[in-house]
RNA sequence: GCGGAUGUAGCUCAGUUGGCUAGAGCGCAACCUUGCCAAGGUUGAGGUCGCCGGUUCGAAUCCGGUCAUCCGCUCCA
């Protein structure tokens, strides 16, 4: 497996270009380093991954809400969440072998911890990892603004519309799905790390004195919100922070993370960032971030938990993990056993023929469909060969329109697991997508 | 950001010591055939050889710069 293991990412990569997952960004114009474009396939994966997301932590529960919140925002913010200070880190290069250290890292900050060079680094500089821009047209005018570089903020600083405006109490939850962005130094890995990516996040405020037991639930939920989705729980592990790699904020910290081709790497992260955000906030904007509990009699502010999600990670973590190839006669059957819920396509509607007089029937049973899923039409080239394009792409059915459907009125469903395949009548296809499709 | 390697059709690649209208397989499309698992046949579309500049009578091939990718290091509040 670990010698196999680059060569699987490639063939993700390679998949993705092929089939309109992935595209590499501004690629006409020689391309811009990490930034990536989700082609027809990729945009209905991605999206797919969000909704689950969505119905997971807002739609299926009383407990939390949505929000959508602004990308731009003004230093203030910034300065009271603690990203302004903590998003600089000082850099020195040695001049000897041309490594580069975080100068508050380094043992001895005289000595190169690569060769052993004394006196060798450069001055330090600061890599703010914020991306920076000015509110109004006049450059340099002062009204410095940001992109945010995690969806948190918004959730925190709207913390008191929401509770005035939902009935909600803690404990309670506000999640958001959104782009944030960062000034990586070394994006990387596909699209692992890049600059600009798609945060699936939700802060949920409890009694203080309930943190410790929601952290747990949060970590357990999280984790089985992926195996639910078809990821075996043998590449998942859920991994504890040790006391140093805590970040300022948090007391408790434990990452989801998946087996990628390159070893473990992060798809989300579930913090106990206690009570520091909404203080920060309450105490930089002069507003007061609390809950009174009528039945208790008290006001608090609440501590927070929050898991912390990659839309596009978990896009790749389910690519990885579905990617499958088997033998068939002497051929090599590519198939992504994507579950249904992320497959981009539920359905292909494909004629056995391109002759005529089954067309009618093909775009009728088409037409049928798709008020209730996303499904794919193709009637080129032999009937084999198309359902090797959709077995690439995770469709989990095919339903195929022959000459005896004319007679019949009844048409042939193709697993893309088995490759068995079902006959249906029309009028109860639906009826059978439902049961074959939902879960 | 540093070091190394690489960049030729959608994909994987071949292109002899710089030399005529740059090739293959796969994929894609049309037609014929077939009629349920990459079928076969015929035909076709698609590349100013990553981009810019230089050397040369002549550059995919040599040189410089640049952009991007991969590997290693570093980084990843």
């Amino acid at each position: 497996m670990a010698e196999a293991a680059p060569d699987l990412m490639s063939k993700i990569v390679n998949l993705s270009k092929r089939r309109g997952i992935v595209f590499q960004s501004a690629e006409i114009y020689g391309g811009f380093r990490s930034t990536y474009d989700y082609g027809p396939v990729g945009v209905l994966m991605l999206r797919n991954v969000k909704d689950a997301w969505w119905r997971a932590m807002v739609q299926r529960r009383h407990d939390v809400v949505g929000l959508d919140a602004s990308i731009l925002s003004p230093p203030a913010v910034w300065e009271a969440s603690g990203h302004l200070e903590n998003f600089t880190d000082p850099l020195v290069d040695c001049k000897v072998c041309n490594e580069r250290h975080r100068e508050d890292n380094l043992d001895d900050p005289e000595t190169c911890p690569s060769c052993g060079a004394k006196n060798s680094f450069t001055e330090a500089r600061s890599f703010n990892l914020m991306f920076k821009t000015q509110a109004g047209p006049v450059e340099g005018s002062g009204h410095d603004v940001f992109l945010r570089p995690e969806t948190a903020q918004g959730m925190f600083i709207n913390f008191k519309n929401i509770l005035e405006t939902s009935r909600k109490k803690p404990p309670f939850g506000i999640a958001q799905i959104g782009k944030s962005f960062r000034n990586e130094i070394t994006p990387g890995n596909f699209v692992f790390r890049t600059r600009e990516f798609e945060q699936m996040e939700m802060e949920f405020f409890v009694p203080p004195e309930e943190a410790d037991k929601w952290y747990r639930y949060w970590c357990q939920e999280r984790f089985d919100w992926y195996t639910n989705l078809g990821i075996p729980a043998e590449e998942l592990r859920l991994r504890p922070h040790d006391a140093d790699e805590l970040s300022h904020y948090s007391s408790d910290t434990s990452d989801v993370e998946f087996m990628f081709p390159w070893g473990w790497g992060e798809l989300e992260g579930i913090a106990n960032r206690g009570d520091y955000d909404l203080k920060q906030h309450a105490e930089h904007s002069k507003t007061k971030l609390d809950y009174f509990d009528q039945a208790n009699n008290e006001r608090y502010v609440p501590h927070v938990i929050e898991p912390a999600a990659g839309a596009t990670r978990a896009l790749m973590a389910f690519l990885l993990s579905a990617y499958d190839e088997e033998q068939v006669n002497d051929d090599t059957r590519t198939v992504l056993r994507l579950h249904p819920t992320i497959a981009p396509y539920k359905v292909a509607v494909l004629p056995l023929s391109k002759k005529d007089t089954l067309t009618p029937l093909a775009h009728k049973i088409f037409d049928m469909i798709t008020p209730h899923y996303m499904a794919d039409y193709d009637e080129t080239q032999a009937i084999g060969k198309r359902y090797r394009r959709q077995d690439e792409i995770g469709t989990p059915l095919c339903v195929t329109v022959d000459f005896d459907s004319l007679d019949d009125d009844a048409v042939t469903v193709r697993d893309r697991d088995t490759m068995e395949q079902d006959r249906v009548s029309t009028d109860q296809l639906l009826g059978y997508l439902d049961e074959r499709l939902t879960f």
